[in-house]
DNA sequence: ACTATCACG
DNA sequence: ACGTACGTGATAGTC
């Protein structure tokens, strides 16, 4: 086997990248898709080559021979969008940091520089692989040199490979020919001028015929067309300057590093922090193995099997000011304990595995200890909501959760693992899970990788116990030490007891439901195949898109990219004159209720009959919690049938639900915030604020305001709250542009601080690049810095909205935690069982509800101090439909 | 893995 | 001139 080089068109991929890959931004805001991209098609294409040596060809900004030649014939070329432009140098420092080879001379084009590292390469007895997105480059194809051409088809990248021979299949000409056809045809991509009138057929037809542009002129009179023929005879000197535009030199004064370009180890320090900047998170995993700067770390990782010693290090560690664990669990039978890793200093970290003597009993009894009697010391953990079933903490004070702490410093990030907080706080590459427990079990990997198993836990606890003193110190920089002290560590402790709780469910009401949607289903579903004259799967956009705007021919055509739209928005339109598409908008209905709510919660009964969903603290941007398998924030309420679903949802024997909900909260945060007299006014008297908006703002008295005007003026009050603009506005409520316009205006000339403080907001975070909640809360906004229309209109939105959405929720769980604590304390055994954002659901021992009554109103309307009272409207019932 | 749709606040 | 309302999660279909 002779070796092979691996030759890449630098310019060319990353261009191809930066359109191929959706646009994606780092954490800062900077834009990484045509990097991204790159990465991913240089991967692919080492590992399919196994070649020995790589090398990557840019232009140089100094404008080139050819260019020059070229910009004298018609211009300057495009210019290069911003996004892509500040990704130019940063892939080659990614690509230095990676040790590869880069090639790049002023005066020649990166086609120059391939062509004629390529023909050295060839001539040297090597096997070439050329990735260009580049058709010019085909020209140099040879039985060794390969021209790989990588497309984006959809998401996936596929790439076509020629050799000389495979030029001749697709173009009918050889490769040395592929030169002239291009001069004819021309290339405007390329900005090669070509011949006018010669296209792609009639340049083939005659390169095939004669074999050259020479011979052609020689010929030229029998050429039976007679524009073509004019227009090559008047074009001539157009057709020898086509030529040597779209000739590629094989001979430049180059140097030629082929020992420099010998592949290596890609996996440097430098290019994991390349990466780890960039975001690139699975990309980062192929640094496993390569650790470097966590060797001597792990030296100091001791294993403790003796309770001699076992007990010498919990003495040590309660003496300590700061100490972090890390429960090791079988991952296979959840909650099945193995051990537990502590930490307490550079140099103190230790696995204490249940074994003998040292029983598992022992093991969490001690840390119950740190956890219970130790409040002069920080307990820090990783996602601790987990623990707590071991903790049973009493008070969280002194705890400190290194992964809400992560989130609250960025909450953009899609998750916080260990090894990101590892990397992004501390600077060092510690093991995955997956690389540590290659997705075995703990008990199985342990016997087959004990090392890395054994590294893999201390580096957890490690991690936890070094980022805790600097993430609290980034806490404290960013103000918002006492929002996570006082607010997001307290609340871990709520949450664990609503997931332990859960929620009662009539499991036969459910099913009963279930199946009592199956009848109208079957039903409908034979209706529409009926009328439609043709059975297909009525779930599916495309083919229902196909059957009703195709074959059916209803009007109301194309929107999305992937064919019609066929978004209940737009079928609402259809439906009073077709009767199908009512059909089908009930069996949408219908089947969603059966497949996510009847038969999606029935999966998700725990043995005890009762759901117990997660709740999620560290997954929204503005503060919210989210809930997952299921979520029980999304059940059904607006339409009556969905509703009925909530009826299934029941209290314990001897318990009511209380369910209590904040009335326009968003609305009365904004009449705080911005100060608004007019708007503050407006909620002291206790009345319909949709009413008293459209009275004020279109000047007619209150009990004159007609059902359209209210209407009209309670968009207007969402739009606010959402980022206004006129034309998301005028979508909502159906009018124009200008009207929504119109309303906008007369809204703020209404409530002139409201337009004041929004104004203000968003010049804030164009000035920081973040807002802020009345709590400290941060929200980042990158996308303010685009030069994207679109993604920075976008950004000015989320500036209006955030601070607004995330006081509400910061106000929440302050309600929810003082709820919580004051339950306990007056020893009741009602309990908090939900949270839906602006709502909180109790589950009310019936001799309690007096007391919970009480405690659920002051606490919901004391959470925060505003310039408006925080109304509530509290039900009780004996089912969750009933107490809403 | 991504898209479209739709449920909630 | 650009093209959307803010924040989530689950399901089914398609690639």
């Amino acid at each position: 086997m002779s070796e092979k080089l691996v030759l890449i068109d630098g310019n060319s991929i990353l261009n191809r990248a930066f359109y191929g890959v959706p646009d994606l931004t780092n954490a800062e805001g900077m834009h990484t898709n045509a990097i991204y991209g790159f990465l991913n098609i240089l991967f692919k294409i080492l590992e399919e080559e196994q070649a020995q040596y790589l090398m990557v060809a840019f232009d140089v900004k100094a404008p080139t021979f050819r260019h020059k030649i070229y910009e004298a014939y018609k211009g300057t070329r495009k210019p290069m969008p911003e996004e892509l432009r500040e990704q130019l140098p940063v892939i080659k420092e990614v690509l230095y940091a990676m040790g590869i080879t880069i090639m790049e001379k002023a005066g020649l084009e990166a086609d120059d520089i391939l062509g004629t590292i390529a023909k050295r390469a060839e001539q040297s007895g090597k096997e070439v692989s050329l990735v260009s997105g580049d058709r010019d480059l085909l020209q140099i194809a040879t039985e060794h040199i390969k021209i790989r051409i990588p497309k984006t088809k959809g998401s996936k990248t596929e790439i076509e490979d020629y050799y000389a021979e495979d030029v001749v299949a697709k173009y009918q000409v050889t490769p040395e020919q592929f030169i002239e056809l291009k001069a004819l045809m021309g290339d405007t991509a390329d900005n090669i001028p070509g011949v006018p009138k010669v296209g792609e057929k009639t340049a083939t037809e005659l390169m095939t015929t004669y074999g050259s542009i020479e011979n052609i002129y020689a010929n030229i009179e029998s050429l039976t067309k007679k524009s073509i023929k004019a227009s090559l005879q008047e074009n001539k000197e157009l057709a020898d300057l086509s030529k040597v535009l779209a000739t590629i030199e094989v001979n430049a004064d180059i140097d030629y590093p082929l020992e420099q370009a010998v592949i290596g180890d890609f996996y440097t320090q430098e290019a994991y922090e390349w990466f780890q900047k960039l975001g690139f998170k699975n990309l980062l995993k192929r640094f496993h193995g390569n650790e470097t700067t966590t060797n001597t770390q792990v030296e100091s990782f001791r294993r403790v099997t003796e309770l001699e010693e076992a007990e010498r290090v919990f003495a040590k560690a309660e003496k300590q000011k700061s100490v972090a664990f890390y429960i090791v669990e079988d991952s296979k039978e959840k909650a099945d304990f193995v051990g537990l890793t502590l930490c307490y200093g550079e140099e103190d970290t230790y696995f204490l595995e249940a074994q003998g003597f040292v029983t598992k009993e022992y093991l969490i009894g001690k840390l119950q200890h740190i956890a219970k009697e130790s409040q002069l010391q920080t307990l820090s953990g990783f996602d601790l909501k987990r623990d707590y079933g071991y903790l049973q903490p009493v008070d969280t004070v002194h705890f400190f959760d290194v992964q809400l702490a992560a989130y609250l410093l960025n909450p953009l990030k899609n998750d916080y693992e260990i090894e990101d907080i590892a990397k992004e706080y501390l600077d060092m590459i510690i093991p995955g899970r997956s690389e540590a427990l290659e997705k075995l079990s703990y008990v199985k990997a342990v016997s087959e990788k004990e090392t890395a198993c054994f590294q893999y836990v201390c580096f957890r606890a490690f991690t936890a116990w070094k980022a805790c003193e600097i993430l609290e110190k980034a806490l404290a920089e960013t103000k918002m030490l006492q929002l996570f002290r006082e607010m997001e560590m307290p609340l871990t402790q709520v949450l664990y007891e609503m997931e332990i709780n859960g929620i009662g469910i009539r499991a036969d009401e459910l099913k009963n439901y279930g199946e009592a949607l199956v009848g109208r289903i079957q039903e409908l579903e034979a209706s529409i195949h009926k009328q439609a004259g043709v059975e297909f799967n009525i779930n599916s956009p495309k083919q229902l898109g196909e059957i009703l705007f195709e074959k059916l021919e209803i009007p109301g055509g194309k929107k999305t990219k992937t064919g019609y739209s066929t978004a209940a928005e737009i079928l609402e339109k259809l439906a009073p004159e077709h009767p199908i598409v009512s059909e089908i908008l009930e069996y949408r209905g219908l089947t969603k209720l059966k497949s996510t709510y009847a038969d999606g919660l029935g999966n998700c009964i725990a043995a005890d009959n009762r759901i117990h969903s997660t709740f999620n603290q560290t997954i929204t941007a503005t503060g919210r919690i989210s809930s997952t398998e299921p979520n029980l924030q999304n059940i059904p309420m607006r339409m009556e049938l969905g509703r009925l679903i909530r009826k299934v949802f029941v209290p314990e024997e001897g318990c009511v639900f209380m369910d209590a909900d904040y009335s326009q909260i968003e609305l009365r945060i904004l009449a705080h915030m911005s100060g608004d007299g007019q708007l503050i006014e407006a909620y002291r008297t206790d009345q319909d604020i949709h009413r008293i908006t459209a009275s004020q703002v279109f000047h007619i008295p209150f009990e004159e305001v007609t059902d359209l005007q209210r209407r009209n003026a309670k968009a207007v009050n969402f739009g606010i709250v959402y980022g206004i603009s006129s034309f998301g506005l005028s979508q909502d409520l159906s009018i124009t542009r200008k009207e929504a316009a119109g309303y906008i205006e007369q809204y703020f000339a209404t409530y002139p601080k409201v337009k004041e403080f929004l104004e203000h907001l968003v010049e804030q975070a164009k000035e920081d690049g973040y807002v802020t909640t009345m709590f400290g809360r941060r929200r980042p906004i990158p996308e303010l810095k685009s030069s994207n229309f679109m993604q920075r209109s976008f950004g000015e939105r989320v500036a209006m909205n955030s601070p607004i959405q995330g006081t509400a929720a910061d106000i929440i769980k302050i309600a929810m935690i003082r709820v919580w604590q004051e339950l306990k304390k007056q020893g009741l055994q009602s309990k908090l069982i939900l949270q839906v954002h602006d709502e909180l659901l109790i589950e009310t021992r019936k001799e309690e509800i007096e007391q919970v009554e009480k405690i659920l109103t002051e606490q919901m309307q004391q959470a925060a101090d505003l310039a408006v009272t925080l109304a509530i409207d509290l039900h009780t019932g004996d089912n969750w439909y009933e107490a809403k």
